[in-house]
DNA sequence: GCAGCAAATGATATCGATATCAAGATATCG
DNA sequence: CGATATCTTGATATCGATATCATTTGCTGC
């Protein structure tokens, strides 16, 4: 900037107010500097900058990566949502920093002016170990009892009754659950479905498995099979569970959705081409992330934004 | 660190070195103050230090990401890659900071100490705009014949090339190649799977689709029956276009693998649990992550790091 | 013709760290 | 005992930008 100033013959503070297209310059001595800038290709030092605005124009995104073959991982889920982050906080000038919980204590996570923490394992002790830091934070996920932090999330809870619902107008009585209701998330879907069902005066049977893979959801219902437990619907929490689900019914002989009823939860892209075209619980990821990212810089202006929960929709297909 | 100063009764640059564990403080001193810091929350100020040191330990990573249901978005890849990247970035001090390529005019893009292209439209004008920063510069895809710059990607070629020898071996002699050779690491496979067949005598067919998805796999074998082609062979260069293959082959009445050999490539996690589980190519992208990271790592350091290309393994399952 | 005002520019201090060179304290040695 | 080496600490300048207050210039209106 001295080097421009010199150019340009006036002072430093003239060039950035010129370069920050301030008004206090006049316009043509804005743009003669601003020529000079590109031909000259100057770069702004933004550590300079920072320092002095005692800002970092960043965020910090927190992603749960584990090593092995974790839903996280290989879901389409966290990249798309970072896609919508990335997007909406760079279009506001600001810088996503990608970390692992891992690396979250260095120091330019710290520096960050805002904090999106991803992941579905999202439990009270992470947050309150970010929450630490004293930046604005915005969670992805479900809405605990004693949450005070800023949530973005699905409506969980209607999905499960949507598929509930669904349920019952195809005259299924005794409908199963699969999955993990450790998870909070997964927690809400699961009593969306049982409360909806109740209604109805149903009551269905949760079929606990951890992990969110086909093979997770042979076992599942093999094991429904092996205990003869009665059922004409499978509600699954993910896709993959549910493909599993299905190829294990196809081996028993009994037909989707003539015998049993299907849906799974994420509406992956495969989803509609699996065979037979698999009926799911979709989410809005991208506009998920922008929401979050909107959140952040809301809360890094000092507004005072709530949480927020995204509708869901029931995609029905042949399942 | 003024404030550390005082109380440890030292001056700033005591308390710096202390911090930096410089061996130029005396341990007892540097002990002291270095409690004095956890004891009193001091954060170090990343944009200062950065300022001062002429760095920003940051490495921008450049994904593409369209907004639509591209390939690059849904499958696991990228994040794979990205996991990788990160952990290895992360560990070494620096951090991930993740852009678009939109984004990637960004002043913070611009004071990376180094970049890292994904995506696999990475082409030249891409590489070459990317370039013109002056950054230290890895790549992930395949080398172009007159690429200069450090590249990290999976052997394409070999790929190829162990298909069409596992076709061999089956007796096959009119193979199908589904996918776009537009793009590099594609036409790397490609070329393999050609130059291979062409040892034995066999000429792939070219069947050229654009979009990575099962619709798109469907298609091209309903293409090729509507044509009347003979094959007995199909090498998709997604596993997803495998998977619409073989759903279309059954429609027609044709069985894999005893009518028609079919592998896919990338290996996804559901290609296991496919129906029939799909036979196909694997490459190991969070190596490709840590490799990519430390390309970039030593490149900043000023070392001459050159390209490197990882093997690959063919996966024969049941197709 | 001069006070008063707006527009444009500049001088200086500052953000929080580290590099460089200087200097005091202590140890070692012939 | 003095000289030299070693250990430890400090003073000062500096990285590159911006905030604040000051100053200059040109213009308006009575």
């Amino acid at each position: 900037m001295a080097d421009l100033a010199q150019l340009a013959d006036v002072s430093k503070i003239t060039v950035s107010r010129a370069l920050s297209d301030s008004p206090l310059v006049n316009r043509e001595t804005r743009d003669r500097i601003q020529a000079l800038a590109r031909e000259h290709g100057y770069k702004l030092n933004v550590s300079a900058r920072n320092l002095r605005l005692r800002r970092s124009y960043t965020v910090a995104v927190i992603v749960e990566m584990k090593p092995s073959n974790d839903r996280t991982m290989f879901d389409p889920y966290p990249l798309v949502l970072l896609g919508g982050i990335s997007q909406e906080l760079t279009a506001a000038g600001y810088s996503v920093l990608l970390t692992t919980r891992q690396g979250a204590t260095a120091a330019a996570v710290q520096a960050a002016d805002g904090l999106i923490l991803l992941g579905q394992g999202v439990h009270q002790d992470a947050v309150r170990r970010f929450d630490k830091l004293g930046l604005p934070m915005v969670v992805w996920g479900a809405r605990g009892e004693h949450d005070e932090h800023t949530i973005v999330g699905s409506d969980n809870r209607a999905g499960g009754a949507a598929v509930a619902r669904h349920f019952v107008s195809k005259g299924r009585r005794n409908p199963i659950f699969i999955g993990n209701p450790g998870h909070l998330e997964i927690f809400e879907r699961l009593s969306g479905f049982v409360d909806e069902s109740a209604v109805h005066g149903i009551k269905p049977l949760l079929i606990r498995r951890d992990e969110f893979t086909v093979a997770s959801g042979i076992d599942a219902v093999e094991s429904l099979a092996a205990r003869g437990v009665a059922f004409d619907a499978i509600f699954a929490c993910s896709d993959l569970l549910a493909m599993g689900a299905i190829r294990a019914l196809d081996a028993l002989g009994r037909k989707v959705p003539k015998d049993v009823s299907v849906i799974g939860y994420d509406d992956m892209p495969l989803a509609a081409s699996f065979m037979p075209p698999l009926s799911s619980v979709r989410q809005d990821w991208q506009a998920g992330g922008t929401l979050l990212a909107r959140k952040v810089l809301g809360l890094i202006q000092g507004e005072d934004v709530g949480s927020e929960v995204l509708p869901v929709e029931l995609v029905v297909r042949n399942t």
